[in-house]
DNA sequence: AGGGCTAGTGTCAAAATTACACTAATAAGT
DNA sequence: ACTTATTAGTGTAATTTTGACACTAGCCCT
């Protein structure tokens, strides 16, 4: 904080969030995306953004944009990192804080906002050539997640409250973009004791059904305390020999 | 981005930089911070920031501060999150995106501006209800430090291009918050072969000199490359056992 | 020459990681 | 009823990594 003489030159910028709400569906990472109805980038996607109101705190503008957009409250959301670039927007110097969210693609259900009428799941493979800088921050959004997802439970977030642990496998390989070992990673995730065996199985599936689990927040919530930390290792790819 | 209507009542807020920078120096961990010489805080410790120019980038802006305070051009610098409650400035709406540095606290000179001359290193245990938030934001970034010195070789840059393996070794323990054993921690950081034994000793020194050695910057390039990925494990904690 | 101080070094046990292939259970089709 | 297709579920052995631990070496100072 510099002196505070002469402010008013400084108090002419705009700030927004945008919010890279992430989804999982059909073994695929998805983004939900909005097809814009106006100038600038007209008929591009972009990410779901406000404008933050002059009272009200960047969390809350977050929030609001996820709610608008989804109905949803009390999800995962987490800032990371601010694009203020001096000509990032065509109307004038605005900079964006950038948050992302976790969502249960099935509890969500179209808005009857008008924004929302222009929404869509995007695969994260398919979300290319975004409005302002978005690819950027939708870039920075998923490397973010990749690093969360290693060091904290989080992916649970993305999947239904009942799940398999080949849905739970499918998720982390889509995230990190890797394969996994089946019997591996089973063992590893089990191994951490934070997942409740329901004793069901899945119904309406043409071949053995999966026993179904459930993430053990109280559990997680013990351990951390006792210090413990969730770790997934980065597979690590096999280095390429160096013939001589 | 919403839409472009009404767009004046948004086009209000300021939005400044402020700059965790650290130093090692001693066996311990510091931060530069400038004793205020005006309200609000004033005589608190808070750290350097300044407005955002008007046609600045963000982390340009954050390059000047850290330039004016300490002649320093070209450090580490990275942005770790912006901060933006109502009220967290008493003067209006004023947004704060949080940069942090590290550099060769050797290097450092006192520079002749103002803001400088109220500039002084302190350990980070000492450095307490500092002005504004800077509290947490100071929090925040030695968080951010303690997770990236475990991913990326960015020790380096606090300390002299030639150190000895007990100065790199006291670095990582100040950052951790922890203690290594010496033993398993040469073995562990000699084995990425990122060092360069400069074939040199300490001199003035009252005991057996130690050996120098520098970062081999050229040779973690190449290794990232191939997809080599620095990892300096936690050292877990052991676990208390429970009686019973 | 001896005291004080930090540098520097190796081994072994335990734990974690990796690679790898077959049987089990269900629905659908004949 | 049986065959087929499809995914679920399971164990072991080799290798690598980690973690605990104690003594000698070299320099300065007196």
């Amino acid at each position: 904080m510099g002196t505070m003489e002469n402010l008013d030159q400084f108090f002419k910028s705009a700030f927004t969030v945008d919010n890279v709400i992430f989804g999982f569906d059909e073994g695929d990472l998805k983004v939900l995306l909005i097809k814009r109805g106006e100038e600038p980038y007209e008929g591009q996607w972009g990410l779901p953004g406000y404008f933050v109101n002059e009272n009200e705190d960047l969390d809350h503008a977050a929030n609001r944009v996820l709610e608008q957009l989804t109905g949803l409250q009390n999800v995962f959301l987490e800032q990371v990192a601010t694009f203020g670039d001096v000509n990032r927007h065509p109307t004038g110097r605005v900079i964006t804080v950038a948050y992302f969210s976790l969502i249960k693609i099935n509890q969500y259900s179209i808005q009857p906002s008008s924004i929302a009428n222009r929404a869509a799941w995007i695969s994260i493979g398919d979300a290319e050539k975004l409005a302002f800088d978005h690819t950027e921050i939708l870039r920075a959004c998923f490397n973010r997640l990749k690093l969360l997802v290693r060091t904290r439970p989080v992916g649970f977030e993305l999947l239904p409250r009942k799940f398999t642990l080949t849905e739970l496998q499918h998720l982390y390989e889509a995230i990190l973009e890797t394969d996994l070992d089946k019997r591996n990673f089973r063992k590893k995730i089990l191994s951490m004791n934070l997942l409740i065996d329901l004793d069901e199985t899945q119904e309406g599936v043409a071949h053995r059904p999966a026993r179904l689990y459930k993430f053990d927040k109280e559990k997680y919530d013990e351990l951390l305390a006792e210090g413990f930390s969730f770790e997934l290792k980065e597979s690590r790819r096999k280095m390429v020999e160096h013939v001589g």
